[in-house]
RNA sequence: UCCCCGAUAGCUCAACUGGUAGAGCGAGCGGCUGUUAACCGCUAGGUUGUAGGUUCGAGUCCUACUCGGGGAGCCA
């Protein structure tokens, strides 16, 4: 059946030539005798322009009442046109409505974001989430065409476990017939056990956490995909994480030059995810935020906030007053938006004002040895124009399994990616610890039950080498490469903290 | 779990210190031959989240609850 109609993404091999498409109405605008009908059909946009003359006036009256997001077929004729989505439009000559949809909830106008979380399944087919969804699916073969052409074997790990990753309060708990077990919150522990078999492995999929995180920066359902190699140290991993993040980028700029257009991404900051990132130890991270150069940049930050801040009220204050003088009702509803639009910006602002002295004292309070907090990442993320690796965590802060530093005993041989401009962490990792007996001293030190990893430390047992890997967020890759304010935007239905829409 | 903010028409928001609930979009009708979230005119649309309280009078003040947003801790 596809194969009938024409493709509006494709439109510019059927110039001059009669075309059939089939698609959803995006939009329309109606004047006496003619109409633009914005038609969507999942390839693109294209407008539609109908004529009464050729269409007929009964065709014309119908299609002139034609509700948003109805479903239909257009024939007409292919011309370029400049003024035109696409550079491309259709001279209409016969159409045919095949579902109405009369009451279409979600109009061209602003939404708030719990009616539209609400509405998901039909606010998809919005140019924003659309955009996304095109993203995502690049950034998602990506990561499959990075490893598969790097030599990796895609190694599927089991959603249902009995072991514990990470931290046991954030594991979903299912009923296994009567036996409690829970969703997978990594698949690391799986895939070391391949990497013994075929060196470079690979797994993607869901992860589930149960983390009782309210943030724009936080799912409970997200897919990651973590590498495994066997063979490899800490610089070794770096360098792949690296060409790895630089790979998805430079795809996504290929690939959706239009999407990034349209979401109003700034090309440019994109072109410049290159290798190699920023590299600082915990410690240097560490001196850093004591240091003076933290207190001066959140100083300025916050002087820059201040004017930010009154540069808007200024504006609130200039447009209140033009709306309440004497112009056109026009006018006042474009100044009403244009306030909506400054006030949110507004509070973000005062909200942002708020947290810098607590960020900038938690900055320059901030004792060796703790795990580093999401305002302190935040603020070494926003130092640097480029992503940061920060390597060699304090032990007691980290996970088990993480290798200690032969240099330094205090620290594991591990790594976090924080992307720039302030999004934070999207990437962690770590070279695994290989040694039996220093692992299930590590187990014993951190109050596991030994029982659980029997499996695990058999890889020890059996032909140990020294081996990493790390994880990466996609929901968190595609916000930061996107500039989306929350990941939830990213996932086309987000599962958030006590909060499942549809 | 803690802190802050909010809930008014289908949607997005107004309503100065308590005094007759308004506008745009959307819907319906009409007008307009090149529109770009088109525009112009008319019409319909409300027990102001729930339950109490203060008051001559509550959308506005107080208490509790429900729901939502933002932030914190923790994380990819």
């Amino acid at each position: 059946m596809t194969d009938s109609f024409t493709q509006i993404c494709d439109l510019a091999d059927f110039e001059d030539k009669e075309v059939t498409l089939a698609g959803w109405l995006y939009n329309s605008r109606a004047s006496g005798k003619i109409q633009f009908l914005i038609l969507r059909d999942g390839t693109g946009l294209c407008q539609c322009v109908v004529e009464k003359g050729p269409v007929g006036d009964e065709l014309f009256e119908q299609l002139k009442h034609l509700a948003q997001e109805s479903s239909l077929t257009v024939t007409g004729t292919v011309r370029a046109d400049q003024r035109s989505v696409g550079g491309y439009e259709l001279a209409v000559t016969d159409a045919k409505v095949i579902s109405p949809a009369d009451g279409y909830p979600i109009t061209p106008k602003s939404h708030g974001i719990d009616f539209l979380l609400k509405h998901r399944h039909l606010h998809l087919r919005s140019q924003h989430q659309w955009c996304i969804g095109k993203i995502r699916h690049t950034v998602i073969d990506a990561i499959r065409r990075f490893f598969n052409d790097n030599g990796f074997i895609l190694i599927d790990t089991p959603i249902i476990t009995a072991t514990a990753g990470e931290e046991v309060q954030t594991l979903f708990e299912v009923d296994y017939f009567g036996e409690p077990l829970h969703l997978a919150q990594t698949g690391q522990l799986y895939v070391e056990a391949a990497a013994m078999s075929f060196g470079k492995v690979y797994c993607f999929g869901p992860t589930f956490r149960a983390e009782k995180s309210k943030t724009r920066r936080h799912l409970t359902e997200f897919w990651m995909v973590e590498p495994e190699i066997a063979f490899i140290n800490l610089e070794g991993l770096l360098e792949l994480a690296e060409n790895f993040v630089a790979f998805i980028a430079a795809q996504v700029l290929q690939n959706n030059k239009n999407e990034l257009g349209t979401l109003g991404v700034d090309v440019a900051t994109l072109k410049k995810i290159k290798p190699p990132f920023y590299r600082l130890t915990y410690t240097e991270t560490v001196n850093i935020l004591t240091g003076q150069k933290t207190k001066d940049f959140l100083a300025g930050q916050l002087k820059g906030l201040h004017q930010e801040k009154q540069q808007l009220e200024n504006k609130i204050g200039e447009l209140e007053k033009q709306q309440a003088g004497q112009i056109k009702q026009w006018q006042k509803d474009k100044i009403a938006a244009e306030l909506i639009e400054l006030r949110a910006v507004l509070a973000e602002t005062n909200t942002r004002i708020e947290n810098n002295p607590k960020h900038a004292k938690l900055a320059a309070e901030f004792q060796w040895g703790k795990d580093l907090g999401g305002s302190d990442e935040t603020i070494i993320s926003q130092m640097h124009d480029k992503p940061v690796f920060v390597t060699h965590y304090p032990k007691q802060a980290k996970a088990f399994y993480m290798k200690t530093d032969g240099d330094n005993e205090e620290v594991v041989l591990n790594f976090d990616l924080l992307a720039p401009a302030g999004f934070g962490e999207i990437i962690g990792g770590s070279i695994r610890e290989d040694d039996y007996d220093l692992l299930v001293a590590r187990i014993n030190e951190q109050n596991l039950d030994i029982e659980n990893y029997n499996w695990y430390l058999d890889l020890r047992k059996y032909g140990s080498v020294p081996h990493g890997g790390f994880g990466l967020g996609v929901e968190r890759t595609i916000a930061w490469l996107t500039d989306q304010k929350h990941i939830r935007q990213c996932i086309p239905f987000p599962r958030m903290m006590d909060k499942v829409y549809i």
